[in-house]
DNA sequence: TTGTAGGCGTTATCAC
DNA sequence: GTGATAACGCCTACAA
């Protein structure tokens, strides 16, 4: 008969090579302190069956997983599926496992899938910015589990983090917005509500602007859920004011290229009609037409130093403390300089 | 003192409540069975300690983990995102938690991430096309694990799929470029090594251009990296032949955007100098300018079928049969049609 | 209705 | 070098 329709067990492959389950874990996990007759009679039998260590069981008695823990809000946002895809191939070079799962920036199916996480045994976990309840926070500490919070760095938040200041950023880019000479600006926000990163980057520019004595009606900031479609329509709503802005600046990428889109087919040119810049820096902002001017942000970098933070932090208790990423403005064509007043 | 820096087991709860481990576990597992006094002061200790069940031991002895695999090339791309984020979601409604991992599009890290899922218990796993090495499904198969192959889909295939047929579609939309006077063709591939998806859509283009007759010199493929740098600089060797292409045919929408970019870097008109098609109808293909033809595929109905499907599967055995999806041609700017000859 | 006890698959600590 | 054996945390007959 061929195979049993059974998983093998550590048993079955011990009875197989006639020794006993010690010896076969042993092969497995110091091949050295076996002698080589016995190992490769029982590395034989373990390729024969097909075994597989039972991970549950393994980690049950190990209470270590080698395995890290990502929620993030969406996989469909590409700022975090670069980040990730990095962050993964990292632990992934390190000897870690990562699970993810995506919340729908709802709080209550983040929390269910951080309570999952714990129970699968996560050694740590990553988290997208810092916004969520105390409660969370005290139950993680509870069962000292390390967490990092990543896609954002406040300097006065002690949570270990490792991000790029969504603020000073925003600010910058405002200031290049300003010295260009726009004094009508109009702000699509993605939803503020729960999302620190967005709540900065709003702040950022306020910070910007009003610090400069822009009255307070030349800056009308609208605030939408994250998409190609209500970027242009928000973009639509700017512009049909008695007096349109002269810019308008999205919290992102993918806003402003609904944006650009749109101005196309209200046939609006960009940068002479109305400049629109964008945030992130993704693929889109080079693909548009004209190029989005944009803070970039290094994502895969970002992915990157995650991992190692996080794994440093399981593994040595170490937790940075930590330094923001750069950002950079792009300064490309969707940016016009205003003459006159 | 405050809380144990421990994690609390069940023990812990059934200690604090006064009761045994066993009449925790049924407030829980089976709370109709227990009266409501005992009930009620074992779910306040159960939420004051913190207490979630250890997921290991609990599918040590459930056989069952309510949790399902899926493997991704990368969460880079768009179209396994939106996808993957759909079967997530219709997982969640059903009660499944999902575990992603993606493999770089590297078989042995494939094969490694798909042992990972087994060993952790995956009531089912989904993966991206068909083409894998036969001992994977015999791995698979030798402990009867549901397989559900998902972006793809061939009717001779015996394999439960959930897709569309990538080269009939591919063949349509060529017999459409055909009709539109195209006689001169340049294909950009994906890499079909090891991806079924892109060689399907290259014989498809094979399909309906031989078919009527094309001479194959007229047909020139070639064959890069995911990627819009890799689209653009494949479509600059293609437009750099002695007698270009009137059309250049892209493998997805990312390299046609590629293509699109590099054709208004070297000042070629869309379409009245080059026709360009991609494949996908991701977001990037109405935010091209102009914007693209393609083959619009229903990747968020893809993702939610693909989980109904497979927990199907899993819950009764039965798989199928399944038809393939429908996928869509969509005409916009950036084909052309050709007057003469 | 509730408690007792055995076993799920592994690893680690002992003896041998 | 190798083999018993005791945990690890949970569920579930079976008993009470």
């Amino acid at each position: 008969m061929p195979k049993k329709p059974t998983i093998p067990t550590l048993d079955d492959v011990a009875k197989a090579a006639g020794v006993s389950t010690a010896t076969v874990s042993r092969c497995l996990n110091s091949p050295d302190v076996v002698v080589k007759a016995t190992k490769d009679r029982v590395l034989k039998e373990v390729a024969r069956l097909g075994y597989t260590p039972n991970f549950g069981a393994r980690a049950m008695v190990a209470r270590r997983t080698f395995t890290i823990g990502a929620i993030i809000p969406t996989m469909e946002n590409a700022i975090f599926a670069r980040g990730l895809q990095a962050f993964q191939e990292q632990l992934h070079e390190r000897g870690y496992t990562l699970l993810v799962s995506s919340s729908s920036y709802r709080p209550e199916i983040e929390e269910e899938q951080l309570r999952s996480l714990v129970a699968r045994g996560a050694d740590g976990i990553l988290l997208i910015g810092y916004a969520r309840d105390a409660s969370i926070y005290d139950y993680l500490a509870s069962r000292n589990m390390p967490v990092l919070v990543a896609w954002a760095y406040e300097a006065d938040n002690p949570l270990p983090s490792i991000g790029f200041d969504n603020r000073a950023s925003m600010r910058a880019l405002g200031e290049l917005v300003w010295d260009h000479g726009h004094r009508r600006i109009g702000v699509i926000s993605g939803v503020t509500q729960g999302n620190d990163r967005a709540q900065r980057r709003v702040e950022g520019l306020m910070d910007a602007f009003l610090a400069k004595g822009l009255p307070a009606e030349n800056l009308k900031v609208i605030e939408v859920p994250y998409g190609i479609k209500e970027g242009g329509e928000a973009f639509a709503r700017l512009m049909a004011a008695d007096v349109p802005p002269t810019v308008v600046m999205c919290g992102n990428d993918v806003l402003a290229a609904g944006a650009v889109q749109r101005a196309r087919l209200m046939k609006i040119r960009i940068p002479e009609g109305v400049s629109i810049t964008g945030f992130d820096d993704i693929e889109l902002a080079r693909i548009v037409s004209p190029a989005l001017t944009t803070v970039h942000v290094p994502h895969r970098k970002m992915g990157r130093a995650s991992a190692n933070a996080l794994i440093d932090m399981v593994e040595s208790g170490i937790s940075g403390p930590f330094a923001p990423l750069e950002s950079k403005i792009k300064i490309r064509g969707s940016l016009g300089r205003l003459s006159g007043p």
